[in-house]
DNA sequence: GACATTCGTTAGGTAGGCTAACTAATATCA
DNA sequence: TGATATTAGTTAGCCTACCTAACGAATGTC
């Protein structure tokens, strides 16, 4: 057994992997006709309709940014915007039946690359990767 | 025990958790008073002076991107341009003393943020996570 | 010497992020 | 009840990071 890894150790290696990985998945991105942050708010509202803060929080934005996205998905006929009944204030967004089409062939275009390369991977480091995920998404939501 | 996971299910989550774990620690930049691309830059030329187009090749961007890119590092003195003497169209690009003060400095702001939030978990989660990331490097390194 | 190629820059556009300041709606409480 | 505070979202304005197209200058080729 290697000696226990501190935080830092897997911070740094943390990083770095995902900047690897990321530039990696981006190559093919051009192609998919969907940009990568409208790729993830819309796999959000795959979950069904957010508020346009629920949106913001769950992908770690401020607010006006996510009005500018939201904006760009309507225009695009991906996403669709309607006032809350109960409170004036809020704006529920969904995803259109369109959106939910994209979402899924440009996940598909955007992961495919990555998707090929794990399958090379056994059993084990499958179930490591996937349990490694599920903290990594925890410990940035905070 | 969960079924077990497919490669694209694990692919698509991996993906999604390393844009949020990336834009989490990008809001440290800020107070280095250098980017992402920057640092990423001048990583690269921390391996020896490269030229223009060498590092846009190296950074996965369009030599524009570089020009401005490198711009920006020579104003704030992290890096220096020089023609090349056999071939006066070449630009080669070296990274100052600052520089690589500024990268070390850089890299260590956004890792000591992803660490604060890694000292929370425990030793098995740890180490799953550094299985995790060995994995990912060489799924990813090809 | 004419032409093609290569390297880098300029010009102009898009997306994605931020803060500050605003409007509108709702909640609180004296 | 009416004044005030809070909350949700938008607008305005700025920045960085990317892109393509078009160009100038240097070099290579025939």
């Amino acid at each position: 057994m290697s000696p226990r890894a501190s935080p830092r150790d897997v911070a740094d290696r943390l990083h770095s992997a995902a900047i690897h990985l990321l530039r990696r998945v981006r190559r093919t991105d051009p192609q998919t006709g969907v940009s990568a942050a409208q790729l993830s708010a819309l796999s959000v509202l795959m979950g069904g309709p957010r508020t346009l803060g629920e949106l913001a929080a769950a992908e770690q934005v401020r607010p006006p940014t996510m009005t500018k996205l939201v904006q760009e998905l309507e225009r695009a006929g991906l996403a669709a915007r309607e006032r809350d009944a109960a409170d004036a204030r809020v704006v529920r967004v969904r995803s259109t039946a369109k959106g939910q089409r994209v979402l899924q062939r440009g996940r598909e275009m955007r992961i495919t690359e990555l998707e090929r390369r794990l399958r090379g991977l056994d059993a084990t480091e499958l179930a490591t990767l996937e349990r490694a995920v599920g903290i990594i998404e925890r410990v940035v939501r905070d």
